[in-house]
DNA sequence: AACAAAAATTGGAACGTTCCAATTTTTGTT
DNA sequence: AACAAAAATTGGAACGTTCCAATTTTTGTT
C-alpha cells in the first residue's frame, strides 16, 4: 500500500454485490441493514482495504464527530495532565479529538479557533487564555458546535464551564494547617488576573476568618516556580516568623520549597506548606507534598457528561480533595 | 451568528458580482485573478461572514493542509514542549497541526493514526511509542502524506529522521565532568527499550574510553523522577565514592539530586550532576543543573524543512550544547 | 483600427459521502 | 395462497469546493 488509496463506498459496494447506499448505512452502524449486509460489507471492507473518506461523510451530513481541545498551556504539567485525560475520554466516546495550544494568548486563540472552523467541529473545549471575551466565546456556539469551558471562567459568558471546587480546595488546606496549630498563615502564588485566583484566596480567607487569624498575608507571583521562589522569599523577609502557607498551586509550591532549602527550612517540619494540583512529583518529592487534588479523570468526565447531555445549569463543580503528605 | 454558517462560495460570488470559480481562485490566492476581482470578493467574504469550508475543498482538491503531530508522552515536559514548538513552526508555515498522544502505547498509537487517516492528512510527524513497528510507519507514507520521525529512529524504517547528537551530548557530558577531574563516574536512568538510550550510553562510554576509565558503570531505571531516586540509591550504594554522574534526562536528574539530598550530598560539591533536556526548570533549581540543552525549536525547525522541501538523507542531527550550570 | 496573444473569467463536472423518496424483498396473518 | 405491513435495499440528488476546457476580456503590436 505504497500509494494513496483509491477505494470508495462504490467499490465496496461492487465486492459485496451491494449498492453504495447499503455500504453507506452499514458504515454508520444503521440498524436498517440486514445482518447479512453487514457481513458482506464487512467482508468487502476488509478484502478491498478501504479507507472512510471522514471529509465527504463529515460535508454531505451535518454532524461531525471532530472535537478541538483548546489548551492554554501545554507545557504547564497540569494542564498537560488534563488534556491527556480529556483526550482519552472523548475518544472513549467515539468521538476524534485534536488538541492545540493558544500558549495563554488571546491572539493565538483566536487564530487558531478560526482555522479549526473551517473544519466542522462537533465541540469547542476550551481552557481560555486570560483576557478571553465572553462575546467570542459565545460566538462560537451553533446549531452543529458546543462549547464547554473548562478550569477557568470567561465572565458574564453563557457556555457550561466545569471547574474545580477552588474555594472549597484551600479552605480545606487552610484548615488543615489551623488543625495543627499553625496560625502565622500565608497565601503564595497567583494574581488576580487568573480568574481562579479569586476562588482559591478566597478559600484561604473564609478559613482563617472564622479562626479569627490575620487573612491578609498575600504574596503575589507569577504561577511557576520562579514565582514560588520569590514569593516565599519576600514572604520570609516581611513575616519571618511565619509558620504555614497554602500556596495557589503545586509548580508555586515547588519553588516555595527550594527557597525554604535555601533558607534552612524543612517543610512539614518548620513550615507547613500545602500546594493544589497534586501534580504525579508531588507524591516523588524528597518531602512529600500536601496538596488538594484535582481529579483530571473527574474533570473529564464531567465535560464529556456534558458533550454527551448538555448541561442543565451553566457551572459544574468537580469536588477536590486534601492529600495531606509530609510537607 | 448564533446559528449555524449557511454563506457558501457562491452566496460570495452573487455578492461580489463574479462567478463561483473567480471566488475560488481569489481564496486560493492564485495570480490568475485580477486585483480588482480580488477586491470584490475580499469586500463580499467580509460582507457575508463567509467561512472556508476546508472539508469539502479537501475532498475536491488533492492536496490538505492539516498536519498530525503523534506525541509519544505529552505529560514529560519535554515532550509538550517539542510538541508546542512543533506547533508553532507548523502554523507558521500555514499548516494547520493537530496534536495527539500516543501515551507510549502502540496500540494507542495506532488506533489515532487509523482515525487521523480518515481525514486528509499532508503528514505524519511521529515520536514513535516504543516497540513502533517499521513496516508501520513506512506504510503510513504514500505520495499525498508525508511521515517524519523525531526524537526516536525506528529500526529498518526508511522514514525521514530528525535526532539531536545524543552520543554527542553526553560525550560532551562526561567530559565536562572528567575535565574538573573528576573520574569516578556513573551512567544513570533509562533502559534498552528506548532507542536513543543506546546512543546516550556510547557517548558518556567513548570518553571515559579516551581517559581510561571505567565506563561499565550503568545504572538503569525508568526515565522519571522516581527512577532517578532509585538508581542513585542503587548507584550510591554499590559505588559509595562516585563522583559524578551523567542522566538519561534531566528528570531522572531531579531524582537523583532529591536522593542527593537525602544523603546529605549536594551536587556540584560533593558530586558533579549532569542531565539532558534542559528543561525550564533545571535553571531555576535550587542547584541550577548542568545539562545537555537539545533546542525544542531547532527540532521543529528541522522538522519544517522537511515538510517543506523533502529529506535528501534520511537521518538529520540536530546539534546539541551543553549547559554548564553549578551541579 | 484590426488583429493576435495573453490574461481573466466562467459554467459544468467531479470529489466521496449521506439523504431521501421510491422500489423491492421479507415477514406475518388469515 | 393471497395479501398487507414491515423491513431492507436502491439510484439519483446533494453537500461546497476545485478542476478543466471553453469563452470572454484585455493588452500589445502593426
Amino acid at each position: 500500500m505504497n500509494k494513496s488509496n483509491k477505494v470508495t463506498v462504490h467499490d465496496v459496494a461492487r465486492v459485496a454485490g451491494v449498492s453504495k447506499s447499503t455500504v453507506s448505512l452499514v458504515l454508520r452502524q444503521s440498524d436498517k441493514a440486514s445482518d447479512k449486509a453487514k457481513q458482506k460489507v464487512a467482508a468487502a471492507i476488509e478484502q478491498t482495504g478501504y479507507v472512510y473518506n471522514r471529509e465527504a461523510a463529515s460535508m454531505r451530513s451535518k454532524s461531525s464527530n471532530l472535537i478541538a481541545i483548546v489548551i492554554n498551556d501545554l507545557t504547564n504539567p497540569y494542564s498537560a495532565k488534563l488534556a491527556v485525560a480529556l483526550e482519552k475520554q472523548v475518544r472513549k466516546l467515539g468521538f476524534m479529538s485534536m488538541m492545540v495550544n493558544s500558549g495563554e494568548c488571546v491572539k493565538t486563540q483566536s487564530d487558531l479557533v478560526a482555522e479549526l472552523s473551517q473544519y466542522k467541529i462537533r465541540a469547542f473545549i476550551v481552557v481560555p487564555a486570560p483576557n478571553t471575551k465572553s462575546n467570542w466565546l459565545d460566538a462560537l456556539e451553533n446549531d452543529q458546535t458546543q462549547v464547554i469551558c473548562m478550569m477557568r471562567q470567561v465572565e458574564k459568558s453563557t457556555v457550561p464551564c466545569v471547574l474545580p471546587s477552588n474555594k472549597q480546595g484551600t479552605y480545606l488546606a487552610a484548615k488543615q494547617l489551623l488543625s495543627r496549630g499553625i496560625t502565622r498563615l500565608a497565601f503564595i502564588g497567583g494574581d488576580s488576573s487568573i480568574s481562579d485566583y479569586h476562588q482559591r484566596l478566597a478559600g484561604f480567607q473564609t478559613a482563617l476568618n472564622e479562626a479569627n487569624q490575620a487573612s491578609n498575608n498575600i504574596f503575589n507571583s507569577t504561577t511557576n516556580r520562579f514565582g514560588g521562589r520569590s514569593a516565599m522569599a519576600d514572604c520570609l523577609t516581611t513575616m519571618p516568623n511565619i509558620e504555614g502557607v497554602v500556596c495557589f498551586n503545586d509548580i508555586v509550591a515547588y519553588g516555595v520549597i527550594e527557597q525554604l532549602n535555601v533558607a534552612g527550612l524543612r517543610p512539614g517540619q518548620h513550615i507547613g506548606v500545602i500546594g493544589f494540583d497534586d501534580l504525579d512529583d508531588s507524591e516523588l518529592m524528597q518531602v512529600p507534598l500536601s496538596t488538594v487534588r484535582i481529579d483530571a479523570d473527574a474533570v473529564a468526565k464531567s465535560v464529556c457528561e456534558i458533550l454527551q447531555n448538555g448541561s442543565d445549569g451553566q457551572f459544574l463543580e468537580v469536588p477536590v480533595e486534601l492529600i495531606v503528605r509530609d510537607s
